[in-house]
DNA sequence: AGGTTACTTTAAAAAGC
DNA sequence: GCTTTAAAAAGTAACCT
């Protein structure tokens, strides 16, 4: 009983009462084959395409597993948006390439990825008091006139945070998962220890 | 000598004209809004800090101002929508709201959140509401912002659906229909806002 | 009234206007 | 700055029954 006194009282308000959970919603890839590309001799072997070079320069070119779509340009640079982790993203790629391939698109190299962007939802432990947050979080912003969520600008990983009263947020601008993972550690951190969170039941 | 000389010309005349094409862009929006004198330093103050900034650059002065203006509206506390600025400057209210939140941004301003309370005489005078309704709308609002039904939603909502609620309780006949329209959101909203309401304070 | 769909915000890359 | 892609959060809006 002793050891419970002491450790309950104290731990309150000051340590996280509950882990964060997170969930990768879209991961953007950017992709090079070093080599140009005929779009047209694509959209002429693969039918489902979508290519309306007035409209967009990129062709649309949608995987169902992993469910993607990647921008191909005819510089043979792409872009990989939908992926649900990096590893998927990159998978999504090698997908695409191999596929043009086997269609007969002479392709020589294999391609060069990078992660652009991870976007993920998480929910911490409690309701937020969202004004409060306002005032004392700095580089934030809270406009309920325009949108309902507060956004923050998370200096380190460099992120953009939307921040919602239910206690549920949306991370973006991370480059690696773990970045993700850290930014919302960091903010629900903060959050605690500003007394901007409202645990109830 | 020369370059000295290019470097005023080039760079610091055309701010001035910038300004004066600015100033006189704000004092056509002073007049449609009918805000006061300090509302309009207040913006052309922002203005000048956007300017100094170089957040024009490759941006629409009007919007700029517009956008200068409502952070002005919102430091006094004046309430005037962004609807209101948009329909005055004849700019899209999602570009207003953009060069706004640019503003905030860049030039690190912070502004008070939007108070229901400030929206309840607008919406009451519009719809012609009864000083009664608008004391009860307030005394709701009150009870509903320490309940903290409030995070999140359009300030204006919740103030349409706390006049809709006094006009039933004080029995002043106005539709929720009467109300939207003064408030500038749809019925569906105030029926929203009201679920809460009612939950919150058992009506 | 309700249900659907759709739009608001955030980040990032691609090529070109 | 715009165009296109994807996805989440919660609120508001538009349109249909």
């Amino acid at each position: 009983m002793a050891s419970r006194y002491i450790y309950r009282p104290f731990i309150k308000g000051s340590v996280p009462q509950t882990k964060p959970i997170v969930s990768i919603e879209n991961v953007v890839a950017s992709a090079t084959v070093n080599q140009t590309v005929n779009l047209n001799l694509i959209t002429q072997i693969f039918p489902d395409v979508e290519y309306h070079p007035d409209q967009f320069p990129g062709l649309v070119f949608r995987l169902r597993s992993p469910k993607t779509a990647t921008l191909i340009f005819s510089s043979g640079k792409m872009v990989c948006t939908g992926a649900k982790s990096e590893k998927m993203a990159i998978q999504a790629v090698k997908n695409v390439v191999q596929k043009l391939k086997k269609g007969g698109i002479p392709l020589e190299n294999e391609p060069q990825i990078e992660i652009q962007n991870i976007v993920a939802s998480a929910s911490l432990g409690g309701k937020i008091h969202l004004e409060l947050a306002a005032r004392v979080l700095p580089r934030s912003m809270y406009e309920p006139e325009q949108f309902p969520g507060l956004i923050h600008r998370m200096l380190d990983p460099k992120t953009v945070i939307l921040l919602f009263a239910s206690g549920k947020l949306v991370c973006t601008g991370a480059k690696k998962e773990s970045e993700v993972y850290r930014a919302v550690g960091n903010l629900h951190t903060l959050l605690e220890e500003k007394n901007l969170m409202i645990y109830e039941g | 000598r020369l370059r000295t000389w290019d470097s005023r010309s080039q760079v610091h005349e055309p701010v001035d004209r910038n300004f004066r094409q600015a100033f006189s862009e704000l004092d056509r929006l002073k007049d449609k809004l009918a805000v006061g004198d300090a509302v309009i330093e207040k913006a052309a103050y922002v203005y000048r800090k956007a300017l100094e900034k170089g957040l024009v650059r490759g941006r629409s002065i009007s919007a700029l101002v517009a956008a200068a203006l409502y952070a002005a509206c919102r430091d006094t506390e004046t309430p005037r929508t962004l609807k209101d600025i948009a329909n005055a400057s004849n700019i899209k209210k999602k570009d207003v709201a953009r060069c706004y939140r640019l503003l905030i941004r860049e030039l690190d301003l912070k502004m008070p959140v939007v108070d229901p309370v400030k929206c309840v005489a607008r919406i009451a005078s519009k719809a012609g509401l009864s000083e009664k309704t608008k004391r009860k709308a307030l005394e709701i609002l009150k009870k509903a912002e320490e309940g903290k039904i409030s995070a999140g939603k359009d300030p204006m909502g919740l103030a349409a659906a706390a006049l809709y609620v006094a006009c039933v309780m004080n029995g002043e006949n106005k539709t929720q229909k009467d109300v939207a329209e003064a408030a500038g959101v749809t019925e569906v909203t105030i029926r929203n806002r009201y679920k809460g309401l009612k939950t919150h304070l058992k009506l």
